[in-house]
DNA sequence: TGAAAAATCACAGAAAACTGTGATTTCGTG
DNA sequence: CACGAAATCACAGTTTTCTGTGATTTTTCA
């Protein structure tokens, strides 16, 4: 498994380094301080795995992670930083990385997580793990906090798919003026003053 | 740490029971063959974790993580299951399982999943994870297919937010007609006929 | 610097959406 | 069965959106 290591800490990076490389089975074959020349270095070296910090000056890591995985996706990417807060997260994991492990991990976790990204999982760390689960929790839940009516769900639905009152009053048998009237009252409902607005939120909510 | 396990093939349960109770720290105190009763089951024997499998008759571990979650959302889930497609696997993650496992994982990693989701982690086997975070992949990428100018990113986020022509024309310090126009070309971008149309397209593929 | 792309504005008619007010029918449940 | 919620319809007036046509200015980039 040949391996890169990006790390503007001097110290932090020859201990990387030198505990990976040490290891049978690792090569690091390389290591720098920032992604200034990211896309030359990958192209040259030729990676299975880049272990990846954060924050370095220059040019960071998810910046890092975007030019790499536009070029070459099949590089595992392994985030390795202090920060375990979503916005930086999840701007990694939009970007592409395919691990993403806490500083404090202890030397055998990190070998191991290389190990596993190398193989096609995607480490975690146990809190973040637990944090991109959670996106998915309540995707579900207070799916009717509106308190909308069979009947008003179907025809917001048609509304999202770009349905004139006209067109939803054909496919649902009723006059325009029903339409009309379920819909005033989906808008009431939903607190909004039109039917964009009412798109917006059915589908950033999951309404429908 | 005590377990509960929902399995409906008799003799895996035991053997999942043996290996569990049988290794220190960890005591099965309870094993079902389906969720039919899980309500109650759960209430009485105050589980730490739970073992679920998703194919049972009767009541399934879907359903079953859906009951268990909405009277005690504290209790750990983890999924344990030959299902490696993703409608489970996102079923049961909206459903709020903290952890997702392959029938296949040796009994070493299985012990150490317990474990893991105990201490506030969610384990995934590898594939699981990967799929995981490849739905935040994606979310980035063909940000621009529609070729949208920015003036026109700019007027559709006004838009998804409610905004009226008018309205849109005073923030933006432009005539209405300017609106119009800009409007008019993002729908042809896009190929939709109205605004709650583009709208639903621009959340739904983010592209604002 | 010259062509293409982006942004701007104008006018006008047709279509659609929104609001107010009021009413009837259907349906499920205590 | 009675009651309330849900679903239905009607009419009318106002506002907003959409479409067609055409044009000018500004910016960008090869």
């Amino acid at each position: 498994m040949k391996i890169i290591i990006y790390e503007d800490d001097y110290k932090l990076r020859q201990s990387l380094s030198l505990l990976i490389d040490g290891t049978k089975g690792y090569s690091v074959i390389g290591d720098f301080p920032n992604c200034e020349n990211i896309e030359k270095e990958v192209k040259t070296l030729q990676p299975d795995v880049i272990l990846m910090d954060i924050d370095m000056p220059v040019v960071n890591g998810i910046e890092g992670v975007e030019k790499v995985k536009a070029h070459f996706p099949d590089i595992k990417i392994l985030m390795h930083t202090v920060f375990d807060d979503n916005d930086k997260l999840f701007a990694c994991l939009k970007a592409g990385a395919d691990g993403y492990l806490l500083k404090k991990t202890p030397p055998v976790k990190l070998l191991e997580a290389l190990q596993d990204i190398y193989t096609g999982g995607a480490p975690m760390s146990p809190g973040i793990a637990r944090r991109v689960l959670s996106t998915f929790h309540q995707l579900n839940s207070a799916k009717n906090k509106y308190g909308l009516t069979k009947r008003e769900k179907e025809i917001l639905l048609l509304l999202t798919e770009g349905y004139t009152y006209k067109a939803i009053s054909a496919e649902c048998h009723i006059s325009m003026d029903t339409v009309s009237t379920h819909l005033r009252n989906i808008y009431n409902k939903l607190h909004v003053n039109c039917g964009t607005e009412a798109v917006a939120k059915a589908i950033r909510e999951r309404l429908v």
